[in-house]
Parts: structure tokens; sequence; C-alpha cells
DNA sequence: TCATTGTTATATTTGATATGTAACAATGAT
DNA sequence: ATCATTGTTACATATCAAATATAACAATGA
């Protein structure tokens, strides 16, 4: 799993690492079990400080996504969403829904593009993995509401 | 149209209240031709300073939203979206919606969620506007894909 | 003419981001 | 039991963003 920052980005470089995590998981790069670099390995490939690959760590553990051990290091586990999650979810969707929308960008095309990226996306468990390339037009196995 | 701000929020207030007139313009409180606060009462309104909701408009006016007037005020604009735009929003989209998959949430009840709140908008000019009551089911003039 | 509106400048306070240094604590491997 | 590896915590510091505060400026419709 390919990992890099952009230090002129305005996101911060722990909400980079952690987004990344978070796609490396969706995309199946990343799986349940799979371990994480140590914080100080990752830090120096990085080129950063230990501290922001702690904060980003610390990050995906109050989100339940990965488990932090010790010795062993750091490991996905991927807890299943608490009952505010959607709610909170659902507000956050509704803004960027909206942003499209108001710029004009048909809300066919929106939710053909939220589609297509869901697609993109492989369940965890070995259930008719995708073959990689983000089919355009999905026959089966597909989102298609 | 209703504004609110929630001052402990990790969301600046100045994005709030962009955000708020986002939201205004989708789901149809907000058209192009409409007026927003002075800057001033704005700011009296929420119990801010005027240098945030300015920023707030600044913003607006970045994004093509709204249009500044040195006496007649702001107004609702919506200009089209330029074409980085749907590239920087499907980044962002495909975050949110990954964010949503490895928590366990099922891709189908994702890309319906996404449909509601879509449902829920209503376009700008007076072409079958909602009845204002989210249908989630619904028959026609809806996203169905 | 003038009051209203947005615009700009400067300063200050507060909090978040990121780095730096140092030490501590658990624990699997030897 | 020892020990190196790993996460964890505690300080400190520098930089930047957010928000407030004060003051003045500039366009412009009434």
């Amino acid at each position: 799993m390919l990992l890099y920052l952009r230090p002129d980005s305005d996101i911060p470089l722990y909400q980079q690492i952690r987004d990344q995590v978070v796609n490396g998981l969706a995309t199946g790069q990343l799986a349940p079990g799979d371990p994480l670099p140590p914080i100080r390995q990752l830090a120096a490939d990085f080129g950063v400080h230990f501290h922001t690959v702690n904060r980003a760590y610390d990050l995906l553990r109050q989100e339940g996504l990965i488990r932090l051990h010790r010795r062993t290091g750091a490991v996905v586990v991927c807890e299943p969403a608490p009952p505010a999650f959607r709610d909170a979810w659902r507000e956050r969707a509704r803004v960027l829904l909206a942003e499209a929308f108001v710029k004009g960008i048909p809300p066919e095309d929106i939710l053909a593009e939220c589609a297509e990226l869901l697609n993109s996306f492989v369940p965890p468990a070995g259930s008719a993995p995708s073959t990689g390339h983000s089919d355009s037009s999905p026959s089966t196995g597909g989102v298609s509401k």
C-alpha cells in the first residue's frame, strides 16, 4: 500500500495519513488483521515527526479502525459503526452533496459518481471481490439501488 | 431561512455560515437573486464579529455562489462549476463514502442515503418543486439512477 | 450630501498543527 | 531474567489558523 503526503495541502498531515488508511481499507489494499508500520518507521518514511503519525494512529484507534499494542504495534480491526455515526455522517454528506448540487451538477450525475466510487470499494470478507477496474456500467455485484 | 451556530463545534464559525448558505441554496430556502443580510447585521444576530461573517461571504464569493456589491450588499448568483471542481469534489466524496463503507454500512444503504438527501434538494428554477416532505420512496421526479 | 454597505489594515488572543527532546511502560523474543 | 522494540506520555517550542477588536477607507444608491 503506497502512502504519500502533500505538505502544502490545507488538510493536516495527520488527517491525510488517517484518510489514506481509510481509503486503503475501503479499496481492499488493507484488510482486518493486517499490521500497520511502527510509528517511528512510518514517520521516517514520510519525513515527518513521529508525533504526527502517532496522532493519526490515535485518531484511527478512536474510530475503532485499528487496535494498538505495546509490542505488536498497530493492526486493523474495523469495528462496526456506533449508533451516532450515521447521523453525523449524514450531516457531512448533506453539505458535500449540496455543494455539487448548487454548482449545477445534475443529481443523476452526482449519484452516479457516488455509485462508481462505492463500486471501486471491495468488501472485507472474500465475497465476490472486484476485479480492480472501476467498471462504469457494472452489471452484477455492484450498487444499483 | 433560519441560521444557527455551534461555537463548540470543530468546524470553524465562518465555515458553518458558509455551509448553511450552501444548504439553504440546495433546499430552495435560498434562490439566485435573493439578498443576504448585511455583514454587520448577521454578525450581530449571531453574536460574532463581523470579520467572521465577512470571511464566510468572501469564501462564498470565491466559490461563485454570491456576488458582493458596495451598497447593495450580497446577492445569490450560483455560477456553474469550473472544470477542476469535479475532480476535487470526487476526492472528498471518496473519503466520505469510504468512511461509511469501512464502518460496515452496506453500499446500498449508503447510496440510498445519498439519493434521499439529493431528493430533498430542489432545482433553482421552478420545475416541479418538491412538496417539502422528504419522501423515502419517490415515485417521480426523484433520483432513481 | 450622506448614511449604508463592503473592503482593507493592523493588532491581539486563543487554539491547532507540527516539531523537538526526553523519558516511561508494556511485552514478545531471546 | 534480559532486552530491544513498540506504543505512551510529558514538556517545550515554533508556526499558522481562527476569532476578536479597533480603526479607517471606498463605493454607491437614496
